[in-house]
DNA sequence: ATAATATATGAATTATTGCTCACATGTTCA
DNA sequence: TGAACATGTGAGCAATAATTCATATATTAT
């Protein structure tokens, strides 16, 4: 038999999409780890450590920044897990510690080369 | 024998990555790039687009903004060719335009739910 | 211990950027 | 044409974030 008619109003598409949607918390974090990628500086940084495990004076070098604004932004890719750290005598080695990031990155190459 | 030693400066390490690094030109459009994906409002829009096409009505109830707000938002993603438009009446509905950002997101949802 | 070198960081400043508000533009229908 | 509806946008404000400057911490060598 046909179901008795309730008051429940027609979810409208906007509603629907919001409830299978991530959570806002997830989508949050998302956006925070973009974030990070999306500062020129940071972007070097990272392209510079694709070559090669650095110390903090040659990554200033080669990103051609002062070495205390480098040093700022390693600590954002460090709180993000994106860098490591190896202290060797009076240097840091910075290197990427995780694979996403390369491959994000390509992406986000190809992308911009298109 | 012995080459003569000419005063051609030795190459710091962070020189040399830097001759190696992508031009500036590029490594500021790939942050640009991330730095569109990296706010919450557009997040939720893309992320609501993958679900399908839809209007901005739809859109402003699926990410819980004000309209103005959305709409502001779906120009920087179509200046950056992240989204199509279709008008369709009074409506504008707004699709995924790229391949690569279903890829780049999938990635970082790998990286920020481990 | 002191000096020298390498890195880290707090505070202030400057620059970005996202939102709101008001309104313009564009489309349909009576 | 005029009203109603959907979307787009400029200006101003508020919040966020990046750089600089000064200085702190840490390590090594003398």
């Amino acid at each position: 038999m046909a179901a008795v008619k309730t008051d429940d109003k027609p979810k409208s598409k906007g509603a629907e999409v919001a409830e299978r949607m991530p959570k806002d918390e997830i989508l949050y974090d998302v956006a925070e780890l973009f974030k990070v990628f999306g500062d020129t500086t940071r972007t070097k940084i990272i392209c510079a450590l694709f070559e090669s495990e650095m110390c903090v004076q040659d990554l200033t070098e080669a990103v051609g920044m002062t070495q205390s604004a480098v040093s700022h932004q390693l600590r954002i890719l460090r709180h993000f897990n994106l860098v490591l750290v190896r202290r060797r005598g009076k240097s840091s080695f910075y290197s990427l510690g995780d694979n996403h990031v390369k491959k994000i990155f390509a992406l986000a190459m190809e992308h911009t080369l298109e």
